[in-house]
RNA sequence: GCUCAAGUGGUGGAAUUGGUAGACACGUUGGAUUCAAAAUCCAAUGUCGCAAGACGUGCGGGUUCGAUUCCCGCCUUGAGUACCA
């Protein structure tokens, strides 16, 4: 063989890696570990296309690496295999989702006749180093067994804040009936009543297990979610961007209903402190500390005025961020949502109050977020007390105060803060001064920094940290408020009416849900006729017949035995997405343990993720869910790691190249890119695989492509072709520009459409896509097999000779470079250092083995096909994935002298060769005597001579 | 609005602690080879200028012998977030 056959090549090292087990991870292994995983993905129908393997091309040039330095490496993929496009293709085409994420995976032909090439497949021919005997898949009811059992290991457990880690709810029970719940410090709902040990233990079973709920990690109740009436289920906060579905974009509604939530509320700390403890983009880090919104403040227990029905006097209870302007309170505003609304509201006010709620309450999200400007509220008609003041506060309620964050009340300071200004300004209300020096004729002052606090009793000339202090110091004496920390986080809502997704392992017991023992699971999802809600607006799993938890057999038996005594029905709705990729890091660590996650041993060998690649889109899902199941896990002994990932990095996404005909206003004529001049044309995309390398549109291609331009007429260039325009888009179907990392390998080779990833850019930059680039990086391959063949057969030839000092120099600085390059995930560089190099040593005729063979491991974490097949070819019997990485010897890069640039004020005008040992001394006199500088000074006596040794001369003058 | 990131040739991008701006590629132009094409090879390619030379890393200042790099102010783009009290 002569020429370089990558299709055959490729072939050949695939099979025998596959053969040869290659890249099965030990667990037991003297070596050290070293953990790599990539974000699996979700299988779509679409197949991958370039931009997908980026992250993982880097991932595996990386754990290449690693094994080559000797690590013992773990570098596993599976798939994310449950979600809503396999569910809604399932009720489009009435094919199990299971059936159509299978194909996906391994390929086939669905019921529709679409040939699918499948994940795996499309991945394999990649040539990544994954272990793929520990592959996971998120919907194999052998896998979400333990996504179940981590749910109901929440379920059966609470919040200490005092120890700040979770615990067996069976403590909690002993507790409660020792000594009530008014001495714990625990994590729990907002209207959680207190209670004696003596009343605990008087509580019925039932009324118990209502309390407990309160308390539990992950509970049901009934909570204000955001219902998607176009997909009909309810989402999460960070599955609605900008007011509408992330998927779809439908309309979101705030809705109440019964639903299971995860108190991630009670790790908002821990979830930030946590972050000082990895090495993720700071980028990520900030959105994730956004995300959980710390505030340190004051909360706030306003008196309510005795009311003229001579009620009981309520209080109602604020949190603010600014203490120290207590005294500028001239109103307080509820949320039109708050639970106290209905009671306080006095009779000449309710109509008018109640039309305020309903007009809010129909109005959406989208609505709410778009309109701002708006200032809207109604007075309730009650006053309530001002703490120190005695003064009577007017109580409003008003759209701009959210129900879900801090009580749901704000104590207005319209001196202050520009919503409190604005609102007082539009009804009329009074705006106290307590500034010092400062005019709020126009506009509030909330400049924290340079506040000077007056007309405020006990706190006037104090700025803002002591203000606060001593207002928080006097509420707490008068037990009136306390120093309180807000989180912006809420607890994640956790129920989905959805088909595809884990089944809860739960039932119901006259209303209230237990757990189904780990020793019964998996519950594995039922068979359902149709994939879509019931027509009484019950979830899918409403319409199985068998769906009911027999407690004598511990099994799923038929509806129809459910008699509420050993019979009951289980829960309907399944788990969101994020459930089944919070903890599956660790179970490739031993994805086939029937009995635990994974066992004590190996969770202790392989520790946590070491290095993990991924999109940035995941940061406030996925990361952060993650994080908080990690944590519960370790405080409850079963992970010993808090943190499930030490480093992280984000890959940019690669966009699209779309390509455009334009096509003239309200006629059936295209014009070619440079033809069509200062007219008025329509931009059409067209897609990419019509356009060759030089934008020259397949015209006859294109007329095929839809029958409305087989009439067209086509305005060409004036040799003939016909040019598209290009634009830069992210890669989608619906854009035509999507490019197949199939036809790529096929084209040219896996090795070369890895080497032109990593030469793209910076892996973490976003970057446009461009199949003619390609042609640089295949014919440096090219180049590199030349470099290994050699008389006249182009057969393959090595020399055996020692090689020349030019070849050891290019060798070590290469070694030295691209080591840096891969530590510092610079991986676009290193493919540049080694263009250099081959350039170089062709350039040098070497072909010394000793010059030859470390080149090649260099280059195998990139381009491991050829690397395999040239190893082989030097006569290794051993695949190269195992050699040891070169080590660099700075010896070979000593050099005798030095081209200075010298530079006269700062810009460089000649070189001048000058050996390294010269003094500076000598270097000046060696410099000034140059006939160049002669004539550059062109007769002026220089100021100052600056000379740096081995790095640069400068001219002053 | 707030927070963060980034602005370098026709294009993707490079430049270690402040020390030769534009590495390495793509593209373009010219040439060699070829019946022709592909492939390959050679040369040129930041801007202005015939040249000598001058200018040049978003804009305006500053520090320095020397700034893409550090400091101040501004502009633009992208991302996240948003009535968060």
């Amino acid at each position: 063989m002569s020429k370089y056959h990558f299709n055959e090549i490729e072939a050949k090292w695939q099979k025998y890696w596959a053969q040869q087990g290659t890249f099965h991870a030990e667990n037991n292994s003297d070596k050290p570990k070293y953990y790599v995983l990539d974000m699996f993905p979700y299988p779509s129908g679409a197949g991958l296309h370039v931009g997908h393997p980026l992250g993982y091309i880097a991932s595996d040039v990386y754990a290449r690496f690693k094994r080559h330095q000797g690590y013992n490496v773990l570098h596993p993929m599976g798939f994310d295999s449950f979600g809503l496009p396999a569910e809604q293709y399932a009720i489009q085409t009435g094919q199990h989702p299971a059936d159509t994420t299978l194909v996906n995976i391994e390929g086939g032909v669905d019921k529709l006749g679409n040939t699918i090439t499948g994940y795996r497949n499309q991945m394999d021919k990649i040539g990544f180093s994954f272990d793929w005997s520990r592959e996971v898949r998120t919907s194999n009811p052998a896998y979400y067994k333990w996504t179940q059992w981590i749910f109901s290991e929440l379920f059966q457990s609470w919040y200490c804040k005092e120890h700040m880690k979770a615990f067996p709810i069976s403590e909690l029970v002993n507790m409660f009936a020792e000594e009530g719940n008014t001495k714990l410090n625990a994590e729990c709902d907002s209207n959680t009543p207190s209670f004696s040990a003596a009343q605990w233990n008087g509580f019925s079973e039932k009324k118990q297990q209502q309390l407990l709920l309160h308390y539990r990690l992950t509970y049901l109740a009934e909570t204000e979610v955001n219902w998607c009436p176009a997909l009909g289920t309810v989402l999460a906060n960070d599955e609605i961007v900008g007011g509408v579905s992330e998927r779809g974009g439908h309309p979101v509604v705030r809705k109440k209903m019964k639903q299971w939530s995860m108190r991630i509320t009670a790790y908002a700390q821990r979830l930030l402190d946590g972050l000082d403890t990895i090495d993720w983009p700071q980028p990520l880090k900030d959105t994730q500390t956004n995300w959980i919104g710390r505030s340190e403040g004051a909360s706030v227990s306003f008196q309510m005025e005795s009311t003229t029905e001579g009620l009981g006097r309520p209080s109602i209870e604020v949190f603010t961020t600014r203490p120290d302007t207590i005294f500028g309170v001239s109103f307080m505003v509820l949320a039109p949502e708050h639970e106290l609304v209905g009671e306080i509201t006095t009779m000449e006010q309710r109509y008018e109050v109640a039309q305020y709620i309903e007009a809010t309450a129909k109005r959406s999200e989208r609505e709410r977020m778009a309109d701002v400007k708006t200032i809207s509220g109604v007075f309730t008609g009650a006053y309530a007390i001002h703490p120190f003041t005695g003064k009577k506060i007017p109580i409003w309620i008003g759209d701009y105060v959210l129900a879900g964050y801090g009580t749901g009340a704000v104590m207005s300071v319209p001196c202050g803060d520009q919503r409190d200004y604005d609102f007082a300004k539009h009804f009329n209300i009074e705006i106290p001064n307590i500034f010092e020096g400062v005019d709020i004729s126009e506009e509030a002052f909330s400049d924290k920094e340079n506040t000077i606090i007056a007309n405020s009793d006990f706190i006037n000339g104090l700025n803002y940290k002591e203000a606060s202090r001593k207002v928080i110091d006097v509420l707490e004496e008068k037990n009136q408020g306390e120093g309180k920390i807000n989180y912006r986080l809420r607890d994640a809502v956790f129920s989905r009416q959805r088909y595809w997704g884990e089944p809860f392992p739960v039932y119901y017991v006259g209303g209230l849900p237990q757990m189904i023992a780990l020793e019964h699971l998996p519950v594995e999802l039922p068979q359902v006729k149709a994939f879509l809600p019931t027509e009484t607006g019950e979830p899918p799993l409403g319409r199985a017949d068998v769906w009911a938890w027999d407690t004598k057999e511990n099994r799923v038996v038929a509806n129809e035995k459910i008699d509420h005594e050993t019979v009951f029905p289980l829960e309907l709705n399944t788990m969101p997405a994020w459930a089944g990729s919070s903890c599956y890091m660790f179970r490739y660590m031993d994805p086939n343990n029937p009995s635990e996650l994974a066992s004590q041993d190996l969770l202790k060998y392989w520790e946590n993720v070491d290095l993990y690649i991924g999109g940035s889109e995941h940061a406030t899902s996925h990361l952060l869910y993650s994080r908080f199941w990690v944590k519960f896990l370790y405080d409850r002994g079963y992970l010993l790691v808090d943190e499930p990932v030490k480093k992280l990095i984000n890959q940019g996404m690669i966009l699209g190249e779309s390509a455009f005909v334009h096509r003239a206003e309200g006629e059936n004529k295209f014009f070619s890119a440079d033809k069509k001049g200062e007219r008025v044309t329509q931009p059409i995309h067209a897609d990419v695989s019509f356009v060759n390398t030089s934008n020259e549109l397949d015209v006859q291609a294109f007329k095929n492509w839809r029958p409305e331009f087989v009439e067209a007429e086509f305005i060409t260039e004036d040799d003939g072709t016909f040019k598209v325009s290009r634009e830069v888009e992210k890669m989608s179907k619906s854009k035509y520009n999507v490019v197949n990392p199939d036809d790529i390998c096929e084209q040219y080779g896996a090795d070369t459409l890895r080497m032109y990833e990593m030469f793209l850019g910076p892996l973490d930059q976003a970057k446009p896509w461009s199949t003619a680039g390609m042609t640089g990086v295949h014919s440096f391959l090219k180049k590199l097999w030349r470099l290994y063949h050699g008389g006249a057969e182009e057969s393959f030839l090595v020399s055996e000779d020692a090689p020349s000092k030019d070849a050891l120099k290019t060798l070590h600085k290469t070694i030295k470079k691209v080591q840096e390059d891969i530590e510092n995930f610079s991986f676009n560089t290193s493919v540049s250092t080694f263009m250099i190099a081959v350039n170089e040593l062709t350039a040098q005729k070497c072909n010394n083995r000793d010059i030859l063979e470390p080149l090649l491991v260099l280059i195998s974490p990139y381009a491991p096909h050829i690397a395999e097949e040239l190893w082989s070819l030097l006569g290794h019997k051993q695949s190269i994935v195992d050699a040891s990485f070169p080590t660099f010897e700075a010896s070979h890069l000593v050099e005798s002298s030095k081209e200075y640039p010298i530079s006269f004020n700062g810009k460089m005008r000649f070189k001048l060769e000058l050996p390294l040992d010269m003094s500076k001394q000598e270097i000046e006199e060696a410099v000034m005597g140059h006939e160049r500088t002669i004539k550059q000074l062109d007769g002026r006596t220089p100021k100052k001579i600056i000379v740096v040794p081995g790095k640069i001369i400068n001219i002053v003058g």
